[in-house]
DNA sequence: CCCTGATTCGC
DNA sequence: GCGAATCAGG
């Protein structure tokens, strides 16, 4: 019995929308990820993919950019793009999408409530994120993302997608999200300890108690500076 | 220029 | 159904 492993770990190379990959995207979505997060924590798959299986699958756009303010006027088309054909026939394979950027500024999620916004974990007395970081050294498929642009330096990304791994098995991962749960990161997505509070939330709130309190803060009068910056998800990857 | 998501459209 | 290409706003 070679079964002790059967784990899903390295989705072949066929790339399909299983249903543990269509959750997590749900839960990263919904949780306010970016597109691009998604797709680097799924692995295998374009940010593209990414936001058009979410749409496919239902699930709706939050704030964008670009359409968030969409107003409903338009007897004219705005959109004249006859797109003529010819494009991807041309080129079927070889692109250099650009992947993502890890570090991204733009969007906190959290909650749309009055308060502040809420602010990352915080580099707790350092003690998060130091660890291992990831797995495998080369798929044998992991898509030819290559980084067209300057970055960085890809790192082996990790082929094991946020499954229950011993490390944060005991730990609220993210396909352990619920509307009881508090959804406070710990750490960052893709972490191999990466994980949820997971106390009780504090009732309305997507957070315990603990961390609404972090989470919402007022505004203290200038002069007054907190020390910890914020930002829960969309934050700076640390890695 | 970078990012973001939305949409289109060939496959 | 999938996702690259493209669009479009910030």
């Amino acid at each position: 019995m070679q079964a002790a492993a059967s784990r899903h770990e390295i989705q072949d190379c066929a790339m399909s929308w299983t249903d543990e990959r269509i959750a997590t995207l749900k839960k990263m979505w919904e949780g306010g990820s970016t597109a691009s997060q998604i797709a680097e924590e799924l692995g295998g798959v374009s940010r593209n993919a990414v936001i058009g299986k979410a749409h496919r699958l239902g699930l709706k756009s939050r704030p964008s950019p670009v359409k968030a303010n969409e107003k409903k006027k338009a007897p004219a088309k705005p959109k004249p793009a006859p797109k003529p054909a010819a494009k991807k026939t041309a080129k079927p394979a070889a692109k250099p999408a650009a992947p993502a950027a890890p570090a991204k500024p733009a969007a906190a999620p959290a909650p749309k409530q009055d308060a502040a916004i809420p602010s990352q974990p915080l580099p707790n007395k350092g003690s998060d994120l130091p660890k291992i970081v990831s797995v495998g050294p080369g798929a044998s498929c992991v898509r030819v993302r290559a980084i067209s642009r300057h970055r960085s330096p890809r790192p082996p990304r990790r082929l094991v997608p946020a499954k229950p791994s011993p490390e944060i098995a005991d730990k609220t991962s993210l396909l352990d999200l619920s509307d009881k749960v508090c959804r406070w990161p710990m750490g960052h997505p893709g972490e191999p300890d990466f994980h949820f509070c997971g106390e009780a939330v504090n009732p309305g709130f997507p957070y315990c108690v603990e961390h609404c309190g972090r989470a919402y803060q007022a505004q203290l009068p200038r002069g007054a500076r907190r020390p910890p910056p914020p930002l829960p998800f969309g934050g700076p990857r640390v890695r």
